[in-house]
Order: C-alpha cells, then structure tokens, then sequence
DNA sequence: AACTATTTATAAGA
DNA sequence: TTCTTATAAATAGTT
C-alpha cells in the first residue's frame, strides 16, 4: 500500500526489510488491537524479529486470562478427570478421542500465549 | 477504511460486530503472513472469537517450535487416557467430553507458559 | 457473498 | 528514525 506494489517474499535488501519490519509490526499491533476492541475478541499477537526482538500484543481479557491461571499446575486441573472412576462404551471412547484432537489443536496455541507470557514478565518483572 | 471513519470501540450490534470480526480477522491473519514472509520473521497471531471460535497464524518457524512443545504436550498429559481399557456409558462419556473441554480451557495457558519459557531460554541464554 | 466509496496503511523518497 | 505523499489495500456500509 504504497507508491508501488510489493510481491510478498523476503525482502533482501537489510535496510529496506529492517523499514518494512517497523512500519509492518506496529499496523498489525495497531490492527490487532482494534479487532480486540470492535469485535470483543481475545487475542494474541507474538513477533520476533529475525534478530530475536520481541514484540507483541495481548487483549486485555487475554491478559487477565494468563494471569489467573499461571498459578495453577496442569496436573493439578488435569489430574480429576484421568482419576475418575468411570465406566465408558467403546463408539463414545471414540467420539472423546476426536474430542481431544480438537483440544490438542488448540492446546498448541496455547503454547504460543503460555510463551509469550513468560517472556513478558522476565523481560519487564516489575510489571 | 471504507464508507465512513470507524471509532474504535465496541460494536454494539451483533450481527455488525460478526460482519466485522469476519473481515478483520483475515485482513490481520493476511498481515501476519506478509510481515513473517517479508521481514523473515517468527510470529504467531492467536483470535478467539467472543464466541470462543479459534483462528490463527503461525509462521514456519514458529510451527517448527510449537511442534517441539506439542509432542511434548499431547504425548505427556493427553497420551493416557487413549491408553486406557475402558468401557464407556453415554452420559459418563458426555459428562467427561464438557469436563475436557472445560479443562483445557483452563490449562492451555499453563501449558504455553511452559512451553515459552524453554524456547526463550533457548533463544536468549544471556540476556 | 459482492460491490464500491472511502479510509487507512504503507512504499518510496527525502 | 521521522515526515511526506502517491498509491495500493483494507474495509464500512449497503445490497
């Protein structure tokens, strides 16, 4: 969006990435943050450059969200379920199994936030 | 950008603020994969919708991290109960499938505070 | 889902 | 980096 139009592959000139870099990164963090707003979304954006800086975005409910609950341990919220003594019928083992896929697809985004988060308080402990 | 200037707050009615959410989300996601693509680098955007609808990016590099964590995951807290000889009663099974669900709510930002703090670590071992 | 009038983002240049 | 400005792109309101 700009006096010419630009082919997304990498930008091989250092100095011209390194302008694209910054004036790309705050739109998206700018436009993260209005999606959050408007829409009532939580969501969370997690950039680094390629010389490992990091940036990022967080709604504020998704920022509640990883405060409350980093103090518990997964096995503490995952232990009642697994301990459970129950009795199950094979089609519906099935049916929980894809159940669980789907919770996998999401557990490995949640990596990401648990991530961004951590860097978050070690780089600024004070707040 | 469009037919009149937008303030940036809540949009009250519904199916406005879906419409909204709708082409914003992708217009973000657009723009995560141009900025990864362009500036060479690692980002990851997670949106859950208010309605808890999951979208998301994830740059090639940052699948590859997130793949290290998964597997650890997955084949860790989740891997058991597919190793149990169970029988299943339809009501158990529901009951369970809303618990899981319920629980991986809960543990998703555990497990990505986890999962961060190696790959920082990693990334940064003397800063 | 499509259509466009406008606003916004930004590429290139200084 | 910051500003300026021409242009490309996103999208608000509408159908």
């Amino acid at each position: 969006m700009g006096r010419g139009k630009v082919e997304i592959k990498r930008i091989e000139n250092a100095t011209c990435r390194q302008a694209t870099f910054s004036k790309r990164r705050s739109g998206l963090l700018k436009k993260a943050h209005e999606l959050s707003v408007l829409c009532d979304a939580q969501l969370v954006a997690v950039i680094f450059s390629s010389t490992g800086k990091l940036f990022h975005y967080a709604s504020s409910s998704m920022k509640e969200m990883l405060a409350r609950y980093e103090q518990y341990s997964l096995d503490v919220q995952i232990g009642p379920i697994f301990h459970r003594d129950l009795e199950y019928q094979s089609h519906q083992a099935k049916k929980i199994k894809e159940e669980l896929y789907q919770c996998t697809q999401r557990i490995r985004y949640k990596l990401v936030l648990m991530a961004f988060y951590r860097s978050y308080q070690f780089r600024r402990p004070a707040s």
